[in-house]
DNA sequence: GTATATTTTAAATGCTTGTTTAAATTTATC
DNA sequence: GATAAATTTAAACAAGCATTTAAAATATAC
């Protein structure tokens, strides 16, 4: 029989999910995810045996989330422009949608590095894409800057996640209210689209 | 007499500092604080009343440290590639020298931004800068691309920062050890450098 | 329908938290 | 050098923390 009330464990689960990628894992407490989950405190630790544990299985899910939609992109048989164009409308979409994912994996890796990376394989893949593949011949045949996935790569993210991670100092900075923002990061996305292609694509 | 030992006040400032930045607050206990500044737990609150009037402080202080040789450089009367240069070169010995400052602020003000914006004067500063008119003037007689200040400081930014703000992280994608990653990070500077100007500045 | 296994609960565990107290010590004032 | 003020100390505070317990409630198996 089909039970309509989700399970347990993945209500915990998902409550937690939001919860630490809100005030991170320093700044929950397991009272916090219990209530977000409208469950006994007791629970988080009979299906998950401590904080810590829970943490380290939704950082996995979330990086790899943060990953996957960008592989898709990646491995895409298209031109080289409308990829990063892609990449970029796509980042923009995941900001938009989940304005705490990026600030959070970057600030919990930051404070320690060594606990979050288990068997990373999304890693290798995200290395052996064919995108590698392009800008190889591109930068053969003279028609893309020498450049290896590693320049590109971050010079396609750091634009639009940078101003949604800092959302809220570019809007003090800028005196811009969250109508204004949305507008300036729309066209700010055009900006870097453009900046991109051109320095990558020679003439 | 002039005294060779720090004041005790100043000793817990600095302390604070240094825990603060590299545990983020919720991360950050006052025994953690008393401990590094080698001083009674009881200290800080004799000296700064709760450990989070002592977190204020040292945020508004680390804020300015982060405008304050950014501001310097903006108002210098040099032509406007000179400056994106030097503004770059600036971003990237400050991560270097303060790899956690960035990452910090960032965090804090997207966890809590309202309670940490007070009368950040240097807010206004960054708006009126000598960069600003250099800008109005190049756009207004064709010799640089329709951009505000708002649109193309982010842009001098994010490259630097980003890649620093994920070291960790670049490092496990990409396979680099530190000292791959000290050259890489060179290399990425200079691309940024003349991907921006190359954008900023027609023809 | 009873026995067994699973899930949920309230309560308590021992430890850490930020902060306070009141006494002890050092420094400054005359 | 005595008196007062400022600083430092060890100890304690109540509240909150992650986690555990053992009993209660529910679901499953026969």
């Amino acid at each position: 029989m089909k039970c309509v009330t989700e399970k347990s464990e993945d209500k915990i689960r998902e409550a937690a999910k939001r919860v630490f990628l809100k005030k991170g894992f320093d700044g929950t407490t397991s009272r916090d995810i219990a209530k977000e989950a409208d469950m006994n405190i007791a629970l988080t630790n009979y299906y998950f045996r401590s904080k810590e544990k829970l943490f380290l299985e939704i950082f996995k899910d979330v990086l790899e989330e943060y990953f996957q939609s960008m592989l898709t992109i990646l491995n895409k048989d298209i031109d080289i422009k409308a990829k990063i164009s892609e990449l970029i409308d796509n980042d923009f979409e995941m900001m938009k949608k989940e304005p705490d994912l990026v600030i959070f994996i970057m600030n919990e890796i930051h404070k320690s590095p060594q606990r979050l990376f288990p068997d990373m394989s999304v890693f290798r893949q995200v290395r052996e894409t064919y995108l590698k593949t392009q800008l190889e011949e591109g930068v053969a045949n003279g028609t893309l800057r020498p450049m290896r996935l590693e320049n590109i790569l971050p010079l396609i993210k750091c634009g639009v996640e940078f101003i949604f991670m800092g959302k809220e100092i570019h809007k003090e900075l800028f005196m811009m209210n969250d109508e204004d923002f949305g507008k300036y990061a729309e066209e700010q996305k055009e900006h870097i689209k453009a900046m991109v292609c051109n320095y990558l694509v020679i003439g």
